[in-house]
DNA sequence: AAAATTTATGAAAGCGCTTTCAGGCTTGCC
DNA sequence: GGCAAGCCTGAAAGCGCTTTCATAAATTTT
């Protein structure tokens, strides 16, 4: 493991009897020579076990070799998973990423993006967040850019679509099925665009099955456990009725379940539950929380190998993300 | 938000009618300059809104700016928090972080030191892992470095320990404190330093307490909820006896759970748990599960600070990790 | 008041690499 | 056999910045 190796371009050209302009063409492949160098060159480079100092590449070529991610709330396992797959997607490239955590909140976010720009990334990748659609597209227009989780018009194939709509249609329809009539909704924040589609998603199946929505059973939440726990506490102090819940996230699941277990209710028999994003632990929750889930890993190796590709100046496709009910043991029938 | 503003030191220099030379010592106090030009030069750069180029600076100066961060398995809550601190850390400095995955794999591990390595980073943050003692020695011989999690004792002074003996000692002495005897210990994966030294902590709180261990009651899991389920599920089967269960980590904890779940026995009437690290979701397991905890956020940020000043060539001392009970509802008194 | 310091500033040389630009050699073609 | 066209390759000019080194101006010293 020797690190600290500084060999440089130019100890390579010496011992290979060429000049630093030729080692540059082998290692770029930018133009053509004479096979017989190319392999001296070869040689040199491995035997000198040389690497190219990324830092003059970037500054003569303007090249970093650097994708950005925005994320937020870094430590909250749905994002967590789909960073861990952009590592992924970017593993085998000579790419390396660099994030910064928008927590959300519009000021944070453009400061991160100013870190993020101070570096002068090749590309960008953006989770989520609250910036408003012309700040996307003027951003797009300066560097590749993919978005996850956010349908931008002007930017179709750029965004990687998750489909909230539909999955939270399913999910509710999944409840309806099982006869339940009186089904709560815990939403995520409305400011944010998937915690809408939910929603609606909710909403149009109710609908759809000619189940008139009762507004007293949507309560706003955060997306964090503790407003789920609050919203159940406050459906039950009203005296409301109801037979499901389906949450907007997993995290919030868990707090109505817990909110659902003091008050001596039972899961699935008095009460079911649908979460939703199917994080890991939800397998083991007591019981197993039936959840709509995505394949989070491939989101994030789907999006950083787009991008890649976006930045190459390659076709790519995004693939709209199929979310699936990941039935467990949370729901029984009426 | 103006963002492909290449604004260079030579346009500030014309502008304040210096030369670059001046411009830049400004710019890093490098050397004292008159200041009434200093004004002048300041004025320009507000002006013009100019940002150093990181790579410019990066390959005349040799600092870049940048910390490295070796990771093992991204995605995972506890890793992700510590994350989530360095990035914290640094918030403010005008460091970025660059992040590589280890996955407790010694060769991933090897390429992603490579990675960074090639990033010219001006620091590094080692997040457990597998590297012999002699290679992180060598390391920190070549950059500075702050290792978390492990215990060094060449580097003594470079690595923020957890103290998991303590904790767990803590952790057992709990159970027995509630008349325990029969305590069984799901271990973490035993190649991993922190994974014996709970153990170990096990042991020794049940030797004080005048217990004999019963190494029928020690199963060695990975870390991961599946290995949890296996392990009481094992126990079960063979007819042992035991009243409560110390495992290595939550997640391996919510296995178990959900095994005793399956098999109608009760918790804590019937069994008692007791977690470590204190994931966010356990508070709202059924019931909120008693685990060891850290301030898993601090520990980052601790760590990045700690590494900025190591590279400045500051003082610091690092804080060793108290750990504390959360206690909660997971166990009952025999 | 001249000499010795100290201060503030600019010129210029890199840092390691990419990329014209131009020139020397081969080929191919009429 | 002569000329255009191609192919390889080296020299040199940056990329934007830091850092000697040198110099001019201001200050102190004797």
């Amino acid at each position: 493991m020797d690190i600290a190796k500084r060999t440089t371009i130019g100890d390579i050209a010496k011992r290979s009897g060429v000049s630093i302009s030729t080692v540059s063409r082998v290692l770029n492949q930018t133009a053509p020579v004479a096979e017989e160098t190319r392999q001296a060159v070869l040689k040199a480079i491995s035997d000198l076990n040389y690497k190219p100092n990324l830092f003059a590449q970037a500054l003569a070529g303007g090249q970093t070799r650097t994708i950005g991610v925005l994320t937020q709330n870094l430590g909250s396992h749905l994002y967590d998973v789909i960073l861990h797959g952009i590592l992924r997607g970017i593993n085998s490239s000579h790419y390396s990423s660099i994030f910064a955590d928008g927590s959300w909140e519009a000021d944070r976010e453009i400061n991160a993006l100013q870190t993020l720009f101070a570096r002068q990334i090749d590309g960008l990748v953006i989770l989520g967040g609250t910036a408003p659609e012309d700040v996307l597209v003027e951003i797009a227009s300066q560097v590749p850019l993919i978005i996850i989780g956010r349908d931008i018009a002007a930017l179709s194939n750029q965004c990687l679509r998750l489909d909230d709509f539909q999955a939270a249609y399913d999910a509710t329809q999944y409840l309806i099925r099982a006869r339940h009539k009186r089904i709560v909704h815990i939403t995520g924040l409305l400011s944010h665009q998937d915690a809408i589609e939910r929603r609606n998603g909710y909403l149009q199946a109710l609908k759809d099955a000619g189940i008139e929505p009762d507004p007293e059973l949507i309560i706003e939440g955060d997306f964090l456990e503790s407003s789920g726990a609050m919203a159940i506490e406050m459906l039950l102090m009203r005296g409301r009725i109801f037979s499901a819940i389906f949450a907007a996230n997993d995290q919030m699941a868990y707090g109505a379940r817990l909110t659902l277990y003091r008050h001596g209710l039972r899961v699935p028999d008095d009460v079911s539950i649908i979460g939703f994003d199917d994080l890991g632990y939800s397998a083991y929750m007591i019981p197993p929380l039936t959840s709509v889930g995505r394949q989070s890993l491939e989101i994030g190796e789907i999006a950083a190998r787009a991008l890649l590709s976006l930045i190459k100046g390659e076709p790519f496709t995004l693939p709209d993300i199929q979310s699936t009910l990941a039935i467990r043991e949370s729901v029984a029938g009426r």
